[in-house]
DNA sequence: ACTTCTTTGAGACTCAATCTCAATAAAGGG
DNA sequence: CCCTTTATTGAGATTGAGTCTCAAAGAAGT
């Protein structure tokens, strides 16, 4: 399904109104991968002469987290990051201290172990947070 | 060790001055399991006529936290929880949506799956941040 | 085009946490 | 014990991410 319809379907379903706006932020997520926080997308907006205001973006990411387009991360400093979900599969954070790279992984056995322990301690699971804080031994990054 | 001690070992080891006040500090938050944040600690200190500034609990905390004494626990939720961590072996929490009750979970397989992973990644993990939300099954919790 | 009801933007506001700086209190020496 | 030096404390100001307010603008149906 194509961005557009997507967004125009989920701002239907929550009775919500179609906008340029709601649009542009969208269009913004949508089109790296990086790991941003709403100020960055902010910016990248404006530095394309969209002209949406923090507040118009901070209410429309919530929309777009609440319907599963966009994902919201804490890495525990204070902002959310934002990416894009569609069509993205399941994955965890690696975080290197010393360059603040973000790197993905998937481990099908941490996934199951994790159910299995909600399980014994009388939980069901509706989400998760595991990130993975340390040092890359990247040549290019700084402490090496 | 005794908890005056431990707390003059690392304040000596970090040049720093044993207060009365740190040592308040630290023995609100040695006095329970519970998973506080900062101003659940002042208050405590306060009803018991302990008077020690907001700006003080957070310095000693972070001093407490950067030496181990302490856990600083991020539930995404804005604020930082703390919980005494002087012989308490190590664990990773699952937190109930309705009754916000946190529980504690500890998983040898999960932890090392964990190190594997970042090794294939090319990392050498610090810190790990593992937390499970969902529904708790205990009946006096809302939502049964 | 008209009406209704939602959305937007600018800036005020919130809240946890940090910072400032004058007053106070440790720690070590004499 | 007093003195000096240097760190610590407290009250309140400040920060910064995020939320709220409300008048003006805009979407969607008729």
């Amino acid at each position: 399904m194509h961005n557009t319809d997507k967004l125009k379907q989920i701002l239907h379903k929550e009775n919500l109104r179609y906008t340029q706006q709601r649009q542009e932020v969208w269009d913004e997520i949508c089109s790296t991968n990086e790991h941003r926080d709403a100020e960055d997308i902010y910016n990248s907006l404006r530095k394309r002469q969209t002209n949406v205001s923090r507040a118009t973006v901070y209410r429309t990411i919530d929309v777009l987290v609440k319907n599963n387009l966009v994902r919201r991360l804490d890495l525990g400093d204070g902002r959310s990051r934002f990416e894009n979900k569609m069509g993205i599969a399941h994955h965890d954070h690696i975080v290197c201290l010393d360059c603040r790279k973000i790197v993905e992984f998937m481990n099908e056995e941490i996934e199951e172990m994790q159910e299995q322990v909600a399980k014994e301690m009388g939980f069901e699971i509706v989400r998760h947070v595991h990130q993975l804080f340390g040092h890359c031994l990247d040549e290019k990054c700084p402490n090496k």
